[in-house]
DNA sequence: GGAACTTTCAATTAC
DNA sequence: TGAAAGTTCC
């Protein structure tokens, strides 16, 4: 390996080792670059074993790209022990040795946002999704600012944080009779570990030395004090970021991490990359006019070697489904004129639901594409049935998967029984499948629920024992065999959807046992980690298929593309409404900054006069970054002499017609027939 | 208890 | 427009 391709800032990032050092990488800076080169010369020149480096990410995808690419700089040997990894997989690997200490059994539960939404909705008493979320949102602020739930309770502020602080408290207690932890408890229990025991603390920081994080600008209060909780006086660590790409706000992100390394740091070494090498001087131009609207925390000038490249191309579409079909269309040409792959573009989006019009255009052309950064695979029904079984297996007392698999596939056990055995479990303080093996209870049920219930309970038991000593991939087969899931898909479902739902279990299953072969573990360890795991990984060292990316820019950020699609760029989408009414829409153009300088080559920008949104048009301007991009370097396409203003005109005053008349109607009383 | 039917309401972004 | 929740009936 040689640092000689690199140019002096990087060289300079990845040789010092004197304290702490701030990274400020512009986009296509070659960050990653930096960070994977760094820790190979940590390993060679700094003296440094693998095992003492942890490098954090922000997404799995990261972490394993990250990986990959280290292991192209240095052998097997050198790489043993390596910690390349989230946030959140670095907490659950302290968290695995140090439950006893924050109160957890070692065998908890992980719950994912739908579990943990359940858990609200139940304190709460309300189907009000809009409710739910708020509190949902407060309850995880809280958490990611460290504020406990009593003080929480003592400080809050008005009535919603009253309120709020209440379901937290409870919220918390149900976690802990669960024996389950949410996302944000991966991080904030390590931290309150280490605040009050000073020996798990040391344990720590004697494992991790030498820390690298990426995307630094995204972490929050949580993750930072985390950081410096670990680094302890030492500092020994490089964070790598760039506040022009901070989208994460919503989830706590605080940009000011970036400042605050400095006052916490005095000793802070700071060293800004700005060249470019990933994109055209017109793509860069355009990003930065863009981003020039936004206040500067760190002054930075990115600058490009590349030629001017073509104009940013601006489409106007008559609707979102013209988009998609645009979108479809444009592809194939430019990719016949070009003679480019189909791995060479994606479709950038706000929001997931946008992917779907463009996959069925996509399909309709017959141009292969996947959709990247979704968790969706784990969002699907017959894949949390799965995992609600294996983690009963990890964690008996955790009431939701127990509940999701005594009732899937239907084995007798209705809503009836279910009642009666979480008040009895609610009196006795126990969990649910505790409570099916008290005497007392099965007393209280007919013969025929109380023989279902210890069936369940017996295989659950037995089940749990042969995990950890018998291969994962064969146990899981015959236990999906037992409770006959593929039996019990094709009997609820219409053969064709009851298919794909067998092939996802299937896909699930493959990946379990190579897993578990690979890394030699066993079912329980496993299920585990899985619920952290946001995309199916695609065996080691296969290559990437030819397929178009299709991603929201969100989880685009990090990746490039030599040629891009940013659609749906309008008013109410990018900016979304919520941020515009909420005045956060300085975050949204960061993340238009985001999509733009994902583009390598070419980029193509499009916006809707209207759309169908829940059944009903809606009409939109275009997003107002377009403006905010030089005239001078924007190509427009589409009907620009059509007058589309006439149009949306138009449309407003009906839709507004429409609208009227309908409120009229349902304030008429409907008794009136004469 | 559970299938089949009717009604209601909702779509940022992610570990 | 579609998924999820509520309601009815066997």
């Amino acid at each position: 390996m040689s640092l000689a391709q690199l140019n002096p800032p990087q060289r300079a990032a990845i040789r010092y080792l004197d304290g702490p050092l701030l990274v400020l990488a512009g986009a296509g800076s070659g960050k990653t670059r930096v960070i994977t080169q760094k820790i190979a010369y940590l390993i060679r020149e700094g003296g440094f074993s693998a095992r003492n480096i942890a490098a954090i990410t922000f997404t799995n995808k990261a972490a394993r790209e990250m990986l990959e690419r280290v292991g192209k700089l240095l052998s097997a040997d050198e790489l043993r022990g390596l910690t390349v990894s989230t946030f959140h997989s670095l907490g659950l690997m302290m968290l695995r040795q140090e439950a006893q200490h924050v109160g957890y059994k070692p065998r908890f539960s992980i719950l994912d946002s739908a579990d943990a939404t359940k858990i609200i909705a139940d304190i709460l008493h309300t189907t009000s999704k809009d409710e739910i979320r708020r509190v949902q949102g407060q309850i995880s602020r809280w958490k990611n600012d460290l504020v406990a739930p009593e003080s929480a309770l003592t400080d809050s502020r008005n009535d919603f944080e009253q309120a709020c602080a209440r379901v937290y408290l409870s919220y918390q207690d149900t976690l802990l009779a669960y024996q389950a932890m949410d996302f944000d408890d991966l991080i904030r229990l390590p931290v309150m570990l280490f605040r009050r025991d000073a020996e798990a603390l040391a344990r720590w920081q004697g494992k991790l030395r030498y820390l690298l994080i990426d995307e630094y600008q995204d972490t929050n209060t949580c993750q930072y004090e985390l950081v410096k909780l670990l680094s302890g006086v030492r500092g020994m660590f490089t964070a790598v970021g760039d506040d022009d790409q901070s989208i994460y706000a919503w989830r706590g992100a605080n940009v000011e991490n970036l400042a605050q390394l400095r006052q916490d740091f005095p000793r802070l070494h700071v060293i800004k990359l700005e060249q470019n090498y990933r994109s055209t001087a017109r793509i860069l131009r355009a990003a930065n006019s863009v981003i020039a609207n936004n206040p500067k925390l760190f002054e930075k000038q990115l600058w490009s070697e590349f030629g001017l490249g073509e104009p940013i191309h601006v489409v106007q579409c008559k609707d979102d489904a013209s988009e998609a079909g645009m979108v479809a269309t444009r592809l194939l040409a430019h990719k016949f004129e070009n003679r480019t792959r189909f791995a060479d573009y994606a479709v950038l989006y706000r929001g997931n639901h946008q992917a779907r019009l463009i996959e069925e255009a996509l399909r309709e052309h017959k141009i292969p594409y996947a959709i990247s950064g979704g968790q969706s695979f784990f969002d699907r029904a017959e894949i949390k049935d799965v995992l609600a079984y294996l983690r009963l297996l990890v964690n008996p007392d955790d009431d939701p998967a127990f509940i999701r698999a005594v009732t899937t596939p239907k084995r007798g056990i209705g809503n009836v029984t279910l009642e009666r055995l979480g008040s009895h479990a609610g009196e006795r303080h126990v969990s649910l499948f505790a409570a099916c093996r008290e005497v007392s209870f099965a007393e209280r049920v007919p013969a025929a629920q109380r023989e279902g219930l210890a069936e369940f309970a017996g295989f659950v038991e037995r089940m749990a024992w042969r995990a950890v000593r018998e291969p994962a991939g064969a146990l899981l087969q015959e236990m999906l065999a037992a409770i006959q899931y593929e039996h019990w898909l094709y009997d609820s479902e219409e053969p064709r959807p009851a298919e794909t739902k067998w092939k996802n279990v299937q896909d699930l299953v493959a990946w379990i046992t190579r897993k578990a072969e690979a890394d030699g573990k066993n079912l329980i360890e496993l299920a585990q980690t899985i619920a952290l795991i946001t995309l199916l990984e695609g065996r080691e060292g296969e290559e990437e298929p030819d397929v178009v990316r299709l991603s929201t820019l969100h989880a685009s950020k990090g990746l490039e593309y030599p040629h891009v699609f940013l659609i749906g760029c309008e008013e109410g989408i990018l900016p979304h409404q919520e941020s515009i009414d909420t005045g956060m829409v300085e975050e949204e153009r960061r993340l238009m900054y985001v999509g733009i300088t994902r583009a390598q080559r070419s980029l193509t920008i499009s916006h809707c006069v209207k759309r169908k949104r829940a059944g009903e048009w809606v009409f939109a301007d275009p997003s107002r970054f377009i403006a905010e991009i030089g005239e001078d370097d924007v190509r427009h396409h589409g009907k620009p002499g059509q007058a589309p203003q006439m149009t949306r005109e138009e449309g407003k005053a009906r839709l507004a017609g429409l609208k009227s008349m309908l409120a009229a109607k349902r304030q008429t009383p409907p008794a009136d027939e004469s």
